[in-house]
DNA sequence: TGCCATGTTAAACT
DNA sequence: GAGTTTAACATGGC
């Protein structure tokens, strides 16, 4: 969303329009002065004001929408060299401070991720199952449910496993393989074929050994593991 | 046609 | 007051 909202940059704000609940006119006359992403969210920079947008399970957006927008729409933004337009997605407004307060180095894509914190992060949750702790922005911003089952698969750890219990070469590779998976599937997202390549999510048949997966409601919030019991070890 | 899910927050419960 | 459950959001695939 960011690399399709960046030609906004430096652009001002001519009028505000949408349902979202929030002190959307302080935007108007105002110029977009960058575009931030921290895991899922989109800070959208107007001076001293900072929109933050998060697309939830079904948000949508669009640029230089033709048709006449529905009562639908949570924001919208017009400039004068175009619009965008968000849908379905939670909205809230914040002062710029709020941006330093962020842990940009526990977002899986960003340059200042560290293995080193996330690994001391994960010590301060010794009794949470892998499945959680996957989920967990505070400590794998970006990381959501397609991933978290996708990683599992990959290093072969049961969703279910304790973290205190995985062997420090296992954590290492946890940390490690949820960045990369990340990237990857940033790629696959650019490019239309994300599902297809995923190995596990949604599937019912394991591709390394043709058993059958395990679906389960795993975790603090029963999310959806799909897993291999053969070729994914409970720590 | 109905259910459910790539997610998060806040209200309503216990 | 802490912890847990439910509702809300409102689309689209199966």
């Amino acid at each position: 969303m960011k690399e399709n909202l960046v030609e906004f940059i430096g652009a001002k704000v001519i009028s505000v329009k949408g349902n979202a609940k929030v002190d959307k006119e302080v935007l108007q006359g105002k110029k977009l002065d960058d575009i931030l992403t921290f895991g899922k969210q989109t800070y959208l920079v107007f001076g001293s004001v900072v929109v933050r947008i998060h697309l939830l399970m079904f948000g949508s957006y669009s640029i230089n929408e033709q048709t006449k927008p529905d009562k639908s729409l949570r924001l919208g933004l017009d400039f004068v060299s175009g619009s965008i337009y968000f849908y379905t997605c939670s909205v809230k407004i914040l002062d710029k401070s709020y941006l330093k307060e962020i842990p940009w180095e526990a977002d899986v894509l960003s340059k200042k991720w560290s293995l080193t914190k996330t690994k001391k992060k994960l010590s301060h949750y010794p009794d949470e199952m892998v499945c959680d702790i996957l989920l967990n922005q505070d400590v794998f911003a970006g990381v959501g449910n397609i991933i978290k089952n996708e990683v599992l698969y990959s290093i072969r750890v049961h969703p279910e496993s304790k973290v205190s219990n995985l062997p420090a070469k296992k954590i290492n590779e946890l940390i490690r393989e949820a960045r990369n998976y990340s990237f990857d599937f940033l790629e696959w997202k650019r490019n239309y074929v994300l599902k297809k390549h995923w190995l596990v999510h949604t599937k019912s048949v394991c591709p390394k050994c043709g058993e059958k997966l395990i679906k389960k409601h795993t975790g603090k919030n029963k999310r959806r593991s799909f897993y291999c019991n053969n070729d994914q070890i409970l720590y």
